[in-house]
DNA sequence: ACTAGCCCCTGGGAGC
DNA sequence: TGCTCCCAGGGGCTAG
């Protein structure tokens, strides 16, 4: 499932390769995965404008058009982005651009959670998704008073808190168990009972694993890709998720998983307190 | 203002 | 082998 690591990578991999291109043709064949406008106010709109920037907001990759327009992509669980010449016939790929030089820009979704967006930058404000997103993680304004401050509007367990996108921005299922583990602290936690030095111990593992996730190329499991098609490298650096009933690498306890907030989350009774 | 529960989807695994 | 059932999971929405 992409968060804020395989967004990165996915942005990075775009950037490359559609930045000056215009936008010559749209299509698709399940238009609901233009959430608004109308699918056909969105082709109208974006036919004939050239792509100039990409930018990541959270887990929302940011498409920046000439004419003032954005167009913004969220990935949910199982969306992907694909620049291909020799596009595959799937009945997965939902929107189909096709680029001035030859490519075609193409969004596939197996489960259809993922949806596209297409604003006028002006009205970036107004934009309701962003409205409320919490502190990106990786900028300067994640800070460990700011963090702590946004914490202790919660009484929830820090899983949960943690997954919500208002409090940081990015974080999904994964990382957070992968955080967690880090810290040393168990996922059920009630937020108030934290400790300053677990909330520092979360703070600094939160920038480092995102950090570090993102030099490998983001994580792939069920299947996320990069828009080569090519996989991330950081599944093999996971500590936690998806353990569960293996040995913990730091003591001899064996992982357990649990559900918390609907997710899955996998911990060690014995090193997370 | 925060929280719980439901919904969207489909492939794949479990059970028979 | 093949059928049916059920589940994961991000986030929007509604209700409490």
């Amino acid at each position: 499932m992409p968060e804020l690591p395989e967004v990165e990578t996915v942005r990075r991999a775009l950037e490359k390769r559609i930045i000056g291109r215009k936008i010559l043709a749209v299509e698709s064949n399940f238009p609901k995965i233009v959430s608004t406008p109308s699918f056909k106010t969105f082709a109208s709109q974006i036919k004939g404008s050239k792509i100039e920037a990409m930018f990541r907001r959270g887990k929302f990759l940011i498409f920046d058009l000439s004419g003032g327009l954005s167009m913004i992509s969220h990935l949910r669980m199982t969306g992907h982005w694909l620049v291909t010449k020799n596009l595959p016939d799937s009945k997965f790929i939902h929107l189909k651009l096709k680029l001035s030089d030859g490519h075609t820009l193409a969004y596939s979704d197996i489960r259809k959670f993922g949806r596209i967006w297409l604003i006028e930058r002006q009205d970036f404000a107004l934009f309701k998704p962003f409205a409320k997103l919490g502190i990106e993680p990786l900028s300067k304004g994640f800070t460990m008073e700011a963090f702590s401050g946004r914490l202790a509007k919660y009484k929830n367990n820090i899983k949960q808190v943690l997954l919500n996108q208002q409090v940081v921005a990015g974080l999904g299922n994964i990382y957070v168990d992968e955080v967690l583990f880090s810290a040393g602290v168990r996922p059920s936690r009630k937020v108030p009972s934290l400790t300053k030095t677990e909330i520092l111990k979360i703070f600094k593992a939160i920038r480092r694993i995102l950090a570090l996730a993102i030099k490998h190329g983001g994580t792939t499991v069920e299947n996320f890709t990069t828009p080569e098609g090519g996989t991330g490298y950081f599944q093999n650096k996971l500590k936690i998720y998806g353990r569960k009933g293996q040995k913990c690498y730091n003591c001899k306890g064996t992982v357990s998983r649990i559900v918390i907030a609907g997710r899955g989350t996998h911990f060690c009774k014995s090193c997370q307190k």
